[in-house]
RNA sequence: GGCGCCAUAGUCUAUCGGUUAGGACGUUGCCCUUUCAAGGCGAAGAGACGGGUUCGACUCCCGUUGGCGCUACCA
């Protein structure tokens, strides 16, 4: 039966800090958050934060920040409290211990006062004995008052497990359907360490009922949990919430992705420079589909359009490239004046511009956008670029220098850069019609014009077309790039600086190099 | 090993028994362009396998295979 969308759901998003939000707790957020405003309903931020060792105290920091970069605002939790605070399970130690003496008053639950060393041996024997099903052997559960006292006089620490009774226990997911989980299949399980710490499934389950969540919405890894924390809400006569889980995003191998594989971390993007908008429309698309060929989405056409049962069962890779070609739509969607102000930051944060842009620098990185904008995917493709406008000199493959050991080209270099040094404002040059006209009075074909001005500048065969890129690169380097040219290959030839005229005959003088009189449209820029 | 989940192109997905199996990313051809990118128009590319059920299965059932998850005093 399909959830009720009119009742106000209360949903949860519980993240251990032991890392970055990876971008499978970003979507799992994104889900839950959805939902909640979708049923205008609440959105309950929970940190789980009950394993001492593998807490990093960043984390939690590091989480709130992706998620409000996501727009992902919580109603309840631990920086702004709510109605079933607090929200930092390590701060909740009474609740839990209550609830542990609930289970142990009742006989729900025991003491076991085995070492870690005697269940390891456990382990090992029943795999000696070719049991594979590796379990407690809940040697503890049966204890004679004698040998407890034993333990207990003895000053023995002791972990409270969970007992689990012969029978059957059914999780209706919402997702995937009715789930049925044999009890002989789950082995006794601890519930506080001997330490007195909490464990997950515990905790979880407590939580979950105790904040009143209605639905809990989260990876399927956790799907065999499930029964555990339904059972122990049952032996605590908590209510249940209703469970959906959402089918793992998984790394390019197909493996589970984990916070330690330093890949597909959240933060990873926004440094990068991706849009939250793109990633969260991306992340939506990871699981769930609108059932038509639409697949751009804001965050409030996910609040109105999301529906659970457009959920999929299974698990799905998450491809970068997907994501940045989403990232490039939203990109050129971005009004001009915000483009221009994203890209000025970023090269503020790469040192390459300074805090107070002066008007022409703003105007550059316009002409910038102009040049290279639709073909930048994250704004953090744009910095290699900045900077290899920027450098004082290029990069020639010898190869290419090859090519450009010929006379008539190198004249006619030096005659674009003696064009260009005539002209007070590189700005809207028609180039397209001056380099084939220039070109032309040294027998140069149009195209090996183009390519050799390109080399000359850029290094490089390919790139934005020549009257942007001149006012990028400005009077100064456009003279020194195509000068480089020149003297390294006469360099290269061994021979003396000296430059030819139009017929080949090589001028006496070094310099000044007499101006080959272009022969057409100077006038015009 | 046991238990559970999953299974349409390289990837994300649509299809809810009858379709030329649709879309997107990627790949690729053409157009545009001095070039590249972008854009426009095309192309190639999929129901894991085997049994059923049915007039008819990608779709329902069973099995096999494969992937993943859980099986922790991690979450």
């Amino acid at each position: 039966m399909p959830l009720d969308y009119s009742k106000p759901l209360r949903v949860r998003f519980a993240p251990s800090p032991t890392g970055m939000l990876h971008v499978g707790g970003a979507r799992t957020a994104l889900f839950n958050y959805l939902l909640a405003r979708k049923t205008g309903g609440v959105f309950v931020l929970r940190i789980e934060d009950t394993d001492e060792s593998r807490n990093r105290v960043e984390s939690e920091a590091a989480i709130y920040e992706d998620l409000r970069w996501l727009g992902i605002r919580w109603d309840e939790g631990p920086d702004i409290g709510g109605a079933f605070a607090p929200y930092r399970q390590s701060e909740r130690g009474p609740i839990y211990a209550e609830a542990a003496q609930r289970l142990l008053a009742s006989g729900a639950a025991y003491k076991c006062y085995c070492t870690s060393e005697e269940l390891e041996a456990d382990r090992h024997e029943q795999k000696a004995r070719g049991i594979h099903a590796t379990r407690y052997s809940g040697r503890c559960r049966n204890l004679t008052a004698a040998e407890r006292a034993a333990f207990e006089s003895a000053g023995r620490a002791y972990s409270i497990n969970f007992a689990v009774n012969p029978g059957t226990t059914v999780v209706d997911d919402l997702i995937k359907g009715r789930v049925a989980f044999d009890h002989d299949t789950i082995g006794d399980f601890v519930v506080v360490k001997s330490t007195g710490g909490p464990l997950y499934n515990f905790t979880a389950a407590v939580d979950d009922a105790m904040m009143e969540i209605s639905l809990v919405l989260r990876g399927d890894e956790h799907l065999d949990n499930t029964p555990r924390q339904m059972m122990l809400q049952g032996a605590l006569g908590l209510h249940r919430p209703m469970y959906a889980h959402v089918g793992l995003i998984l790394n390019e191998d197909k493996s589970k992705l984990s916070k330690r594989h330093n890949t597909v971390g959240t933060d990873q993007f926004r440094k990068q420079g991706v849009l939250s908008t793109a990633l969260i429309n991306h992340l939506a698309l990871l699981g769930w589909s609108p059932g038509s060929d639409r697949e751009a989405f804001t965050l409030d056409d996910l609040v109105h359009d999301f529906t659970l049962e457009r959920v999929g069962k299974s698990g799905s890779i998450f491809n970068e490239t997907r994501l940045r070609a989403f990232n490039q739509r939203e990109l050129q969607a971005l009004p001009r004046a915000e483009y221009v102000a994203m890209l000025t930051r970023a090269m503020q944060v790469a040192g390459l511009m300074e805090a107070e842009p002066p008007p022409a620098a703003q105007r550059w990185v316009e002409t910038f956008i102009d040049a290279y904008g639709e073909e930048i995917h994250t704004i953090a493709d744009a910095i290699p670029l900045v900077e290899k406008l920027r450098n004082e000199g290029v990069v020639v493959p010898a190869l290419e220098l090859e090519r450009l050991r010929n006379r008539e080209v190198l004249f006619f270099l030096d005659a674009i850069s003696q064009y260009v040094d005539s002209l007070s404002e590189l700005r809207d040059l028609p180039l397209s019609k001056t380099i084939p006209a220039i070109a032309d009075e040294f027998r140069i074909k149009k195209k090996d014009a183009f390519q050799a001005v390109r080399m000359a500048l850029m290094g490089d065969l390919h790139g934005p077309p020549l009257p942007l890129l001149f006012p990028l690169l400005g009077h100064d380097r456009i003279m020194m790039r195509i000068g480089q040219i020149n003297s390294h290959v006469l360099h290269g030839r061994g021979l003396e600086p000296i430059k030819y005229g139009p017929g080949g005959e090589p001028f006496q003088t070094i310099q000044p190099t007499p101006p080959p009189a272009p022969a057409t449209d100077k006038g015009s820029a």
